[in-house]
DNA sequence: CGTTATCTTGACGTACATCAAATGTCGTGG
DNA sequence: CCACGACATTTGATGTACGTCAAGATAACG
């Protein structure tokens, strides 16, 4: 499963996820003591790579793909609490065990980092560890804006506001403006926006009906009008 | 508003909340440098001390009391994101406003920093932004914990988990060990649960018909089965 | 003690879940 | 290229947990 990468001495130079994630405080000099610490590793779709409970080892920076990230109870029923795609940093635990399980949705590429390299890495770089801070600090804030729409939101409004928040993610990768890639299912969707399969395509039927969006093949979703959206998401009224 | 300390000199040498807080980290000898860059302040029940939108220009320390996190959609729906109790660090934003608002639940006192003073403060502590990274990590957990309780648990469950939690603060603290004070009413643990007042005091009822609980004066809850309980919160099987 | 706010209980409505079937999508092999 | 099967998505019919509306019960307060 470890790719060792082509050019063992600098996988990190030309990496597309550098300036999206907490590398990006490393100067370009010491990328090579940067490479020496991670192992470059691919996921297939479907597979576990972290899993709720057990000993938080490694740290995780996605480069390619889409993750979830999700809380079980034991009768099954399942949250995905985010996913995670190119930049993300994984692993943040506090205690000594993840909190939580992390499966590959797509084709996943990532970087693996031990816990004690990734403390002597911050002990050198004091900027990473505010880095760090930075980015657990927008999690809460995502955290904080998902618990209003599971606690608060309609059917109608959780998929209109997953829309948009998809469309933000999707914005910072070119691609086109209006047009929307779904890397995961309905079911990944209804675990993420607390609802069933069902739901999510009623929904989803629904938003085309009011003239917000349009289907192509289920995975690809056209925004129609941005506003209505908007307006649908119950944010801006 | 500002409430003078007695002692101006050291208000932080004796503060209840020190060694629950990031202030822990401060060595005695400094706690009058910490103290200077400080405001004791009061608020009064019912009263907001953040707004969500407002310049994030200040950072909290709760050092006694509690206070509501929320967020709200236009039409006055509200979701109660987290309950701050005493050395709970508040204002964590990452952009430069605040993603939340903030209300005493009951008479709180807090202490206010100022975003460039701390930013000197953890210039000079580098284990103090070591710190607010456990404290973030640890919120995070509690973030996601409770996004699986918004999106996939029943009211029961939401009720029991609720209580398990409150046991928890209240066990650092003091107290008899069985029975819980609620410092919130109602409507507050309903906007916390994603349900209505109705639903939670049902939940409640129910909660003492299965002979987990008994009800004193409404705030005041024993628990007379924690098997039970942690049985009805679905986590435990 | 009355007055008022908060909490509990009851009757009923509804948004979403569940169960079930039809339709669409995609990979595989003829 | 088309036929087939497996699986994902959509649509429909019905059930139910929780919301809404309304009335009592209880506690807080002057």
């Amino acid at each position: 499963m470890v790719v060792t990468p082509g050019n063992a001495a600098e996988p990190c130079r030309g990496c597309d996820a550098r300036a999206l994630s907490v590398c990006s405080v490393i100067e370009d000099k010491d990328l090579c003591r940067l490479a020496s610490l991670t192992h470059v590793e691919a996921v297939e779709p479907g597979r576990e790579f972290i899993t709720e409970g057990d000993p938080a080892d490694d740290f995780f920076n996605i480069t390619a793909g889409t993750a979830k990230l999700f809380k079980m109870l034991a009768d099954g029923r399942r949250q995905i609490t985010g996913f995670a795609q190119i930049g993300h940093f994984l692993g943040l635990a506090a205690r000594n065990r993840y909190s939580f399980s992390a499966e590959a949705v797509d084709r996943v590429r990532l970087c693996r980092f031990s816990r004690p390299r990734l403390r002597r890495l911050l002990d050198d770089y004091p900027a990473m560890e505010r880095r760090l801070l930075d980015v657990a600090s927008n999690e809460l804030v995502a955290a904080q804006e998902q618990m209003l729409l599971l606690g608060r939101k309609t059917a109608v409004e959780r998929v209109a506001s997953f829309l948009l928040g998809q469309m933000a993610h999707g914005g910072l990768r070119g691609g086109s403006p209006r047009v929307i890639h779904l890397a995961m299912g309905r079911e990944d969707i209804a675990d993420y926006l607390g609802l069933t399969i069902e739901t999510v395509s009623r929904s989803f039927t629904r938003l085309t009906g009011d003239g917000a969006i349009v289907r192509h093949e289920a995975a690809n979703i056209e925004i129609l009008s941005l506003d209505r959206l908007r307006s649908l998401a119950g944010e801006g009224g």
